[in-house]
Formats: structure tokens, sequence, C-alpha cells
DNA sequence: GCCAACGTTGGC
DNA sequence: GCCAACGTTGGC
């Protein structure tokens, strides 16, 4: 059974159109800095399992697309790269700190809203609204994403 | 720009 | 291992 997942990404940096537009509309997460995102992408996420493409830091911030896991995971060349902002200096190449999955968008839906989130009882749960929740990758319950589909994808 | 909440760092 | 200080996230 898969998991189910939601991840950020700031739409300026990596949109749903950007992930679209990329070659095999696949992109690589890179620049994600917490253990326990990390941890998910590295020991949790499998091939094929869903993804809820979450726009954040933005004037609209909410859920944008429908994505999925493509890949095994891999090293997070960015943070090997003294020019990139997510360069890493205390990562040792030969036991890499940061971890990415690729992830393929498979196509963009009508923006639901973090306020449109919070409005429906069934997704009260979700670990995106918790309070103070700064996690950027979630796991989204299968309950919770059925409610997503059916609520807002028709 | 503000600020609540949370994660990380580093001295002890 | 504790915990204060500091840095970051991310909505508003």
């Amino acid at each position: 059974m898969s998991t189910i997942w939601l991840m950020k990404s700031e739409p300026a940096e990596v949109s749903i159109d950007d992930a679209l537009a990329a070659s095999n509309q696949t992109v690589p997460w890179f620049g994600v800095r917490n253990y326990q995102a990390r941890n998910f992408m590295r020991d949790q996420m499998r091939p094929g399992d869903p993804v809820l493409f979450y726009h954040s830091s933005c004037p609209e911030p909410g859920i944008a697309g429908l994505a999925e896991v493509a890949g095994a995971p891999y090293p997070d060349p960015t943070q090997f790269d003294p020019k990139s902002p997510y360069f890493d200096p205390k990562s040792d190449p030969s036991e890499p700190r940061w971890i990415l999955v690729d992830v393929k968008a498979l196509r963009k839906i009508p923006l639901v809203p973090l306020g449109e989130l919070r409005r429906h009882a069934p997704l009260s749960g979700m670990r995106l609204l918790a309070r103070g929740n700064r996690l950027s990758i979630t796991p989204v319950t299968r309950a919770e994403y059925n409610f997503i589909k059916k609520q807002f994808l028709g």
C-alpha cells in the first residue's frame, strides 16, 4: 500500500507549471534541509506514491497539482555546490547528509487554497494544518486524499 | 514586515 | 544531556 504525500514548493523556485514543463515532467526535490522531511524521502517514499503538489510562501498558498514519486532516493547535489543557496559545507560527499527523490508532475488542478482546506472537518487532522507546522513534506491519509479528490476535483 | 512556532547549535 | 540563543519557516 502506497503512502500519500503533500510536498511544499515555493512556486517562485519550482511551481507546478515549472514541473510540468520539465523534461519528463520530472523535477528533483532539492533543497530540503530538515531531517524529518529528508527521512520521509529517504526511508518511506516509493516510486508511484501519490503526491499533492503544494505552493507555499506565495500570494496564494494551496494545493496546485497532482504528482507522484518518480524514483529512488539519491543525494541532493545542491548540498555540494558552493554557489547554491542550499550548499552545506558540513556534508561529507562520501556520506551525503541530504537525500532527495524525483517527483513527476501529473497535472495542474484549480488551486485549493489553504483557507479552503481549513474549512472542511474531514481535513482537520491534516498535518499540514496543525498549529505551528513547518514541515515541508507531510504524509496524507487515504481518507484525506479521497476527500480532497472528491470535494475539489469532482 | 511581523511574529508564532519550531529546529539547530554550542557552551557548559 | 540541558537549555538559552539564534535561525528559519511560512502565513498573514
